[in-house]
DNA sequence: TCTGGGGTCCTAGGACCC
DNA sequence: TCTGGGGTCCTAGGACCC
């Protein structure tokens, strides 16, 4: 794969939905075009906060993981609407579709966000017309808005997505870097939050070119990796290439709540504890997963949130056994303090055929560690043939082979077919 | 009576092995 | 009698992102 690339540079993108939840309800529904609306969790109790709100939203105060209550306070006439996840899911394949007709080369970060690589893409008089394009189909087939990035790499374009909103193209060349990367606020930097420029900021960095040209040795001591990490890109470097299998490659699945009341109650506790085992296995079936080590969340009455996990002998999915051993888990370690939220996740995922096999290699191991090596190998070979080899490690997941879209008929119509169809 | 839910990656210490 | 250094696995927790 790494062969195919040339030495020279690159063009890549990034595009990044405008409040991708809010855009898709309004494409939905064109009444609500206009107006400010916020899609919140939680709507029915007081917990809920904002997840995306409308840019008419945003003129009034409104943002991102702001409670909901203060939202309301902020914005009166807010039209406030749970999110439908399926709807939003309907639209980013839409989205991801129409971007994998102008390269092959499509990375999803996120249901809204992806990386794309244009170098090869030909067709098109220059690669701003291309990206004129792309926006403008988005816009016109999913009447749903995004802002682009173009440059030379990922870090780039993603700064630069971010740096017109909604509907923009902003490009960050090499030598841009200069006069529009480093007068920015350090916190503006992606992969800077806010631990990390409170700690920079005693080093007294401020922008992000006192970064570019910090002490090294200072700043990797204060962020390990990390730091000579955030030194490279704040100097523009960045060499991830775009991988379109990035993002078939989970790590976890996992379910948490928050609780309408904070309790105490061991019956209520294992109740959700019983529901959510039973998502986490539902969406472990699906992607034909097992898990190997179980983890569960629990966050106090005071936000105080502990995880802890344990290796399973064997792996699984079933939801009876999440849920039983989620709740050895929790007796283990729960202090008796009122809780506030559970979650349970599955981590260290085999593919479902592998796991079968390595839990009969797993048991057959415990016998063999009591024979001679070479009665042990000759028992393998029996059992399994010269293939034994390929099962004895625990092989990742294999990735998902992802297909070119061929279907060209995107239209508004679209999403509303889509989820139709699923109902 | 303010802060959701889905993730990823990194670090660090202890156990254990050679 | 006293004790190195490399490596991996497991677990817990922090930081960050959308």
């Amino acid at each position: 794969m790494m062969e195919m690339y040339p030495r020279g540079g690159r063009v890549i993108l990034h595009v990044d939905m405008n409040s991708f939840y809010a855009s898709v309800e309004a494409a939905y529904d064109s009444s609500l075009k206009g107006k400010p609306l916020a899609i919140a969790g939680n709507v029915e109790e007081r917990r809920g906060i904002i997840v995306t709100c409308s840019y008419e939203a945003r003129k009034f105060g409104v943002k991102t993981a702001m409670p909901l209550w203060e939202a309301k306070k902020l914005c009166p006439e807010l039209i406030v609407k749970k999110p439908n996840f399926e709807r939003y899911r309907a639209a980013s394949i839409g989205m991801f579709e129409i971007l994998r007709q102008y390269s092959e080369l499509v990375e999803p970060v996120s249901i809204d966000e992806g990386y794309l690589d244009i170098t090869e893409s030909t067709g098109f008089e220059s690669p701003m017309k291309l990206v004129e394009t792309i926006q403008k189909r988005i816009l016109e087939q999913l009447d749903l808005p995004c802002s682009i990035g173009v440059a030379p790499n990922k870090f780039l374009a993603k700064m630069a997505s971010n740096m017109k909103k909604p509907m923009g193209i902003t490009i960050l060349r090499k030598r841009d870097i200069k006069n529009v990367l480093w007068p920015m606020d350090i916190e503006q930097m992606h992969g800077v939050g806010s631990k990390t420029a409170e700690k920079l900021r005693n080093l007294n960095i401020h922008k992000i070119g006192d970064l570019a040209n910090g002490n090294e040795v200072q700043i990797r001591s204060l962020l390990g990796i990390n730091g000579t990490r955030l030194i490279e890109r704040a100097n523009g470097v960045d060499l991830r290439r775009v991988d379109p299998d990035a993002v078939s490659d989970f790590k976890s699945i996992g379910n948490s709540t928050t609780l309408p009341k904070d309790t105490t109650n061991q019956l209520e506790l294992f109740r959700v504890i019983e529901k959510l085992s039973e998502k986490v296995s539902v969406r472990l079936k699906n992607k034909q997963v097992l898990a190997t080590t179980i983890s569960i969340t629990i966050r106090y009455k005071d936000r105080k949130t502990f995880t802890r996990s344990k290796k399973l002998e064997n792996p699984l999915s079933g939801k009876e056994e999440i849920a039983e051993f989620s709740k050895k888990l929790f007796l283990k370690h729960w202090t008796g303090d009122a809780v506030r939220l559970l979650g349970i996740t599955g981590t260290d995922l085999v593919e479902q055929k592998e796991a079968v096999k390595q839990l009969d290699l797993f048991s057959f191991e415990k016998d063999a560690k009591k024979e001679p090596l070479i009665n042990a190998m000759q028992k393998l070979r029996e059992k399994y043939g010269d293939s034994i080899i390929e099962h004895a490690n625990n092989r990742p997941l294999k990735k998902e082979n992802h297909t070119i879209g061929t279907d060209t008929s995107f239209n508004k119509d679209f999403l509303r077919n889509f989820n139709d169809k699923e109902k």
